[in-house]
DNA sequence: CGTCGCGTTCAAAATGATTTGAACGGTTGT
DNA sequence: ACAACCGTTCAAATCATTTTGAACGCGACG
């Protein structure tokens, strides 16, 4: 049997940098959990258990199980082995850039292709009406509409580069876009 | 009694693509019918009355005037007087990229701003920990803690500088961002 | 004035999201 | 084979958000 430390209560500092990425992370459209277990873990030297965790955040077993699922989902949390334990252990990825890189893709883009793809689709039937409606009413209604539309789906297609130029340029590393921006700034 | 058409039911594409501009606005942190409201004014020709909205997306008086009011707030939607109109009407902004650099300005930004000041703060009092505390492993554990959320915070800065140059690009037109984000990609 | 139409507010209700904890199944060690 | 231990699952419970609709206040009109 390892000596391993008992599962310790967390340090101020821990608790209010948890706190700060749960709510980040919430606000930006995941659970408040998945950013506070995955901050115990980034700030942890070793990997912990899920027990670790839950005495950490006061968390049920269950809801620990499920944020780690959730969080391996997303490729930001690793299940590490530890000889000698019967308990599964987890670590944080600790590239940054490398995980909201990954979310970008994965997340938000699908969810501007699919606005995108809604957008043109209705642009397609609003051209025909525009061609086939007998009523000039009609057809001058639908006209304003596909020009708005456009407008719309112009702004979905930019969002989609910056985020394709974001996560092409962290693939590798933050430095080249950090660059760019500071080169951006007015001094 | 000016003649004005009565409130009518949304064309397919309508409801369509208020329904898609909705769910990327709650996806994005707004409530949804914020953005399906907006989309029916900003799909429409003339300004629409509350009533009109209220019938065009089956909501409560209660749920337009607030959704309206809200809108307000974001500077998204303005009232607009009608001749001989006791209603109150309403138009979209269509200045689509004014309208989200104000989000970004004015949501993202103290987001990201508050997270910096408590890294910021956990940084300067783990330091105090690191220079004061009579434990060697308290120390070291401090150190690796400090280094991490170093990391959070040059994250959390290089994210406002990217908000930064959005919205600097952005407050006059889209178009240098664009350029530049054409510039950027590989081809 | 009194009434009507309209917009706003807010408590209550509905809906939606998250969390819990007990039950289950698999594994290890005896 | 059994007991102890762990992680997972999922229905039920809790908690948070959103929506409703009735009550109110204001101004316009007769």
């Amino acid at each position: 049997m390892a000596k391993r430390e008992k599962p310790r209560a967390l340090w101020p500092t821990e608790a209010a940098v948890s706190d700060v990425v749960g709510r980040l992370m919430e606000f930006w459209g995941f659970k408040r959990n998945m950013g506070r277990v995955w901050t115990v873990l980034y700030l942890s030297p070793q990997p912990l258990s899920a027990e670790d965790l839950r005495h950490a955040l006061q968390l049920s077993s269950g809801a620990v199980s499920m944020t780690l699922s959730e969080l391996s989902r997303w490729g930001v949390v690793r299940r590490v082995w530890i000889q000698g334990e019967r308990k599964d252990f987890y670590t944080a990825e600790v590239q940054l850039w490398r995980m909201i890189s990954r979310v970008f893709n994965e997340r938000e883009k699908s969810e501007v292709t699919s606005a995108i793809e809604a957008f043109e689709d209705a642009l397609r039937k609003l051209e025909a009406i525009g061609r086939t409606s007998p009523d000039p009413a009609t057809r001058a209604r639908a006209q304003l509409q596909g020009e708005r539309i456009e407008q719309l789906l112009e702004l979905a297609r930019l969002g989609r580069r910056l985020l394709d130029a974001l996560v092409s340029t962290g693939k590798v590393d933050v430095e080249p876009l950090a660059r760019f921006l500071l080169g951006q700034q007015r001094s």
